[in-house]
Order: structure tokens, then C-alpha cells, then sequence
DNA sequence: CATGAATGAGAATTCATTCAT
DNA sequence: TATGAATGAATTCTCATTCAT
């Protein structure tokens, strides 16, 4: 998830560059220390030094801790959302329901999976008090946005008689709950220590499509 | 949450009772600034001061403040699972599987969204990188217990034909999301600020249960 | 040391008895804490706790914590130097100096270097500047109430040509120190971890008096 | 002891010398304090007040105070210790033993009494139980290394004739603490209240020379 | 009389933020 | 512009001592 945006050296002008790259060092260091020490367990002393620049520079860029920390969530969750997202988009209807959704549940799963994604999953949560908004975006970017987006898929597939349901979005949750809920929930809680493996992950997925077909599959 | 064991000043012998009504209005405090500032962003200089007694007090009662907040997660999450396995376990069949499981559902989801045991959530997820354990008994007492007793009640309707699965514990773990998923995941997110109202949560037990039985509910 | 009066129980009466006790063993875990740590770095929780009594009655017994710091150390000043002191008093002319002498120099040594007798060394030279009048107490109680008695001694024994000097206090001065200084200089800055063998502080006492002997012997 | 580096300001760079001076202020101030009041009864606070230094800058240049005490002793160990050996060193044969003797002992007791190297002596074995290797150091840096360097002065002083013994370490000890023990021992422990007078040392130095020769000097 | 609680200060250390250089 | 220093308060935890019970 840290990862800077890795400036062009040849095209950007010199002076230009070097501030931007510093500033991608901060955000790169902030992202780091923020996922693993939390909000308050990293201070801005940490970040400076692990950015290698002084903490001037740090607050030159970013008005204030809060600041620093909303933009570095806001991002990370962007850029972490947009290929579950566009993945979904992505669901045509092969004829095979059950191999197309089976695929699209294991991608998904495996993405949502990712430890750092877990980890700001975990951040978020944990500072919901004191950054209400950042959980909002995280709902609204991750799952309501996929969910939402699902639905639509699935309405087409109820179109071609694949699917059989009355509310659309709620049978999109219900697809995206059974897949990743068993596994998500161990993993928030049990931590970063115990991580499930990926056939553990393909299964939880593989079982979680058939419930759903049993539920809403055609005939 | 924070409930103090409440010595009755009539019956309880005076001496015993003192230092046993402190340490209880000092769990009663820890509790309640834990769950609204979390681990870090509570004092033990507030603790004290809500529990009106002296710092001296507090670190007589609790080595430090990695001991209180240990002893509060144990104590409420032990608490706070403790109806809801009870409820499973009464699960009896009544002849109306359908009846049975929507009450449970319903009881379930409403106890689990309890806005202090959401906050108890939110606050072991935040904390899961600074104590693991405290993840690992909440998981263990809460939905790993209840899914694992569920399983044991699916497995009795199952020899009566009212259920019909292949993994009793992979059914109960669906039931169990699919009931719970949906309003879970938005309020770990979405804060305590936008509460589901009991009519919500009820309509996504129902719905819950009627998918859970679409796929593994008889003929 | 730490030395408790050990208050015959059949004798003392009940009560007063008590109370003596509790002192006694107030005044053991003092001594044992003061030792070990050192005046500040000993705090009277710690020795309440192991006396096994309440802070309050250790406030009864002694008014403050430099009360019952002086008071330790000048009891423990006083018990520790007096063998020494007799030994020296009992010094008699056998008609062999060498042997008397280096038998007194050997037992001496070994007295002073006992460990704990050391850390009580260390323990009112490193308070020297907190508490003065303890470094007196000990240098008068010990080194110079030696020194003098050995003085007279050694006037004795000069009367009947055994020895002979112009100043009878500086010859036992340099008996004393030839005797003690290079083990002693040793174990007080070298700490009580690296403690020399009796076989050393043997050889120790007899080459000092063979220089002693050497400078001030007949002939 | 105390003395920084004094940066000359006409010719030290400005911008590096900043921050040396400040560290050379702290030093001063906690060599200063920690002599003063020992190490337990000086404070961080105490120190940066009199390094007029903001705690910050105390803890930028020494990690903790472990850190800051150990520097200090070392520090101060090692150049207090070094004229004492030099002087060792530069021993030759005049011709006349007794004199040259008498010259370095009167030199050596008199840097040993220095009230701020007895201070340090005090603090090191006050703290023997706590910083163990510091009275180690203290050890070999003073007594040790001197005592090794007049072992070898004293070996070509017998191979003139000048000197008889059998062990040239033993001797070496011995004329160092026949020279140093009377007044050191008691400056140790009546404190830095009653100092002797340097007509005191000189006599205490010809006095522990005289019977020196007289166990190990020629004929 | 003796225990637990209170006090009120002070310990070491760290914090986010802002001046000077 | 970017660095070291300063700030001033807050952190956890401990201290010697004194009330109440």
C-alpha cells in the first residue's frame, strides 16, 4: 500500500520533483507507521525520520496529524477498492453462472484478503470515534460500492434467467457476505498473526457461491 | 456494559465492600472512556478522575494500564456473549423451523448490535496489533462459540428433516452471517452515529433466514 | 546483618512483645532493602511489605524515612565493628609478633570483608553527602577506634622491643591499611560480584604484615 | 570537572558548534548535579533547568539517563586518571630514591584528593550496586593501571639497587596505598566537610613513603 | 491499633507543534 | 527551504506521608 507515485525524474523539473518526492516518502512512511502502530501509537517524530526528511518539511506538506492521516486513508482506500470495483463491472455472463461467479468470488476474496487491506480495515474500524468520516468513505468506496455495482450484474443475469431474486441488492450482499464474511471476520479480530491461507480462502469463496446459487440460482 | 457488580450496602459487610466498591467504579470509568476514546486515547489520570478516587487506587487495584484494559475486554466480552450462546443453546424445534429461526435471528442480531458491544468490537479490532489475545477470546466466546453450538442445533433439525447440508458448521457460519452481515459490517464502518433502527435489524434477520432456508431449508 | 532481637516469646509479655516484634522485623527489611538498593532507591512501600506490616505501623516505630535510615546504619555500625574491636583489645604479646600479628591481620580482614559488611561501606559512602554524619559514625566506630586501640597495643609491645616507631597511631594506621587496602580498595568499586576467596585475603594479611614487619619489625 | 570543550566562537563554525555547545552545557550541568546529589536524587528536569536546555535537547543527545550517567563517569573517569599515570610514567632515577619517591606521592595524593575525584569515587562506589561496570572502569583506569605502571618503574629501580622485593606488584600496591590509604579512607567517609589540608597530604605522603623504603629500600 | 485510601507532588519520557537559523 | 532546538503540556507510574475506618 505504500506506494509512491514514483516521479518521472526526466520529465518533472528538478526542484518540482525533489518536493514531491519528499512527499511521497511522508506518505509512503506515514502509511506504514499509521497501519502498524494505529493513529495515536505513531508520532510524528517516527514518520519524519523513516521519511528521512525533518519534521518541518513533514508539516509543510501537511497541515496537521489529522490531516496527514485523512488524506493517507483516503487514498489507500481508493486506490485499494478500484480493482475489487472494477473486477465487478467486469462480470459477463459466459453462460456458466456458477464458474463465472465462483471466479469473481475468489478474485474478490483474495483482494479483500490482502494483509495491508486488513490492516486499514482494522484502522478504520478502530478509530471510527475519532474519524467518523473515513469509516464512510471505506463503507461507500468498498463494499457499498461493489455491492451496489453487483446488483446491477445480477439484475442482467435475472434478465437471462441465471438468477432468481426480488431485491436485487439485497441478494448482491447476501453473494458478497457469503463469500467473504467467515474469513474476514476471523480476520479482524484474530489479527495479523493467524493469516488464513489462499486455498482455505478459494474454499471459503467456492462455498459461499453454492449457498448463494442454492438460494438464488435458477430452477 | 460497565456494570458494577452493585454490593448491596444493606447485606454486604462494610469493610469487604469498600475497596471492592472502588474497584468497581473504577472498572465501571475504565470501561466507559475506553469504549468511547480506545486504549491509547484514554488516561489513567481520567480513569481515576470519572471513578472519583485516587491514581494511587487505580495501580493498587490494577498493576498497570495494559492489566485494566485486559481485565475489562475479558470481563465484558464474557458478559456480553454469554446470552447469546444461551439463546442457541435453548434453540428447541417447534415444529415451524421457519418461527424458530426468524426468533433467534431476530434476538441475535438485535443483542449483537447492542451500541456498547459494537464499541467493544470496534475497540478490539483497533487494538488487535497491540493485543492479540484480547481478538482471540472475543472471537473464541463470540461468534466461534455461538457457530459452533448452532452447528450442534442444525445437526438435531437436520435428523429431523428440517435442515439439509452436508457441513452442519458451515451452514450454522452461514446462517450466522447471513443474518448478521449486512448491518454488522456497516456499523463497524459507519460509526455510532447512524444507528439501525429495530425495524432495520429485523428486516435483515428475516431476510437472512429466508435466504439461509432457500438454500439449506427443506424440499 | 539483618539481625532481629529475636524476643524470647515465653518472657516478653504478649503484647509488648508484638510490637517488638514488628519492629524487629521492620528494622530486618530495612536493612536488607537499604542494602540491596541503596537509601532513595528503596521506598517504604517495599519495606512495609516485606516486614509484612502495614505502612502505618512503620510510621508508629519510626518518624521518617531518614530516622529509620540513621537508625539502621548505626546500629549495624556498631554491631559490625565491635569483634573487631575486641580482637584487637585481646591482643597479647605471645612472644611471636609475626604470628600474632598476621593472626589478627588475617581475622580483621576477613571481618571487614565480609559482603555485607561492604555494601554497608558503600552504602554510607555513596550517602556521604545526604547523610554526613553516618560516614563519621562509621570511620569513628571503625577504622579509627581500631587504629587507636592498636596504637596502644603497639606501645606495648615496643616497651618490650617487638616493634619499633616513632609514632605509635601512624605505625598501626599502616598496619591497617597494608593489611586491608588492596583487597578492600578492590571489592568497593568492583562491586560485591567479584568477591576474592578467604585464600586471597589471606595471602593479603600476610604480605601486609610482612611489609609492616619488614618496616617496623626489630631489628 | 565539569569543563566542556569550550568552543572557541572566533574560530568554531557556527552552525556545528550549536549544537555541541548544548551538549557540552548538559554534560556540565549533570556532571555538576549527579555529583552533587547522586544519580537517583538528580532529575532530568533538574539538569536541563541548569544546562538552560530544553528537556527535548537533553533527550536528543542522550537516550536516557542510564545513557547520560554512564557518558559522564566515563568521561570524567578517564581524564581525571590520566595526569595520575602520566606522572607514573615519567618516573626516573635520579639518583636519589627517597626524593624521587617522596615527589610522586606528594603529586599523586594530592590529584587523588581532589574534593570533585572524591566526589566522583563516592558516587561510583555509592552506585557499584547499579552500574557495576562503572566502579570496574574506575577501577582500572585509576588504581589498577597506576599500580601496573609503578610495578615496572619499580622493577628498573631494583635493577639499580634501588629497590628490593621479591613481587614488584605487591610493592607497587603497597606504596601506593602506604601513601594514599590514611587519608583517602577517611575523606571516603567523613564526606566533603572536613578536608585535609595539603600540609595534611604531604605529610601523609613523606610518612607512607619513610616506611615504604623502610620494608623496601636498599640495605 | 492497623489497614486501605487519599494526597499532592514529582519522577522519566514522549507528544504535536512552532521558532530561529 | 529545511534543520535543530524549544515549547509546554501530557503520558505512565512512584513517592513519602497522612487521614479515615
Amino acid at each position: 500500500m505504500p506506494v509512491s507515485p514514483t516521479p518521472d525524474p526526466s520529465t518533472g523539473g528538478p526542484e518540482e520533483t525533489r518536493s514531491a518526492r519528499k512527499r511521497a516518502a511522508i506518505l509512503d512512511a506515514a502509511t506504514t507507521l499509521f497501519l502498524r502502530h494505529g493513529y495515536l501509537g505513531t508520532s510524528m517524530d517516527e514518520i519524519a525520520a523513516l521519511a528521512a526528511v525533518s519534521k518541518q518539511t513533514v508539516y509543510k506538506h501537511f497541515a496537521d496529524k489529522e490531516t496527514l492521516f485523512s488524506e493517507i486513508v483516503t487514498n489507500t482506500v481508493s486506490e485499494a477498492s478500484e480493482p475489487n470495483y472494477a473486477d465487478v463491472l467486469g462480470l459477463e455472463d459466459s453462460g456458466d453462472v456458477d464458474a463465472d461467479l465462483r471466479g469473481l468470488a475468489r478474485r474478490q476474496l483474495a483482494r479483500v484478503m490482502q494483509p495491508q487491506l486488513l490492516q486499514l480495515r482494522r484502522l478504520v474500524i478502530g478509530e471510527a470515534g475519532r474519524f467518523p468520516e473515513l469509516g464512510r468513505i471505506f463503507y461507500a468506496q468498498g463494499p457499498e460500492r461493489t455491492i451496489a455495482t453487483l446488483a446491477d450484474a445480477f439484475t442482467r443475469l435475472a434478465e437471462r434467467g441465471a438468477l432468481r431474486f426480488e431485491d436485487p441488492h439485497l441478494a448482491a450482499a447476501h453473494f458478497n457476505w457469503l463469500v467473504m464474511s467467515i474469513p474476514l471476520n476471523e480476520a479482524m479480530l484474530c489479527g495479523p498473526d493467524d493469516p488464513a491461507t489462499s486455498a482455505d480462502l478459494n474454499r471459503y469463496a467456492d462455498a459461499g457461491v453454492r449457498a448463494f446459487l442454492a438460494a438464488y440460482g435458477p430452477g
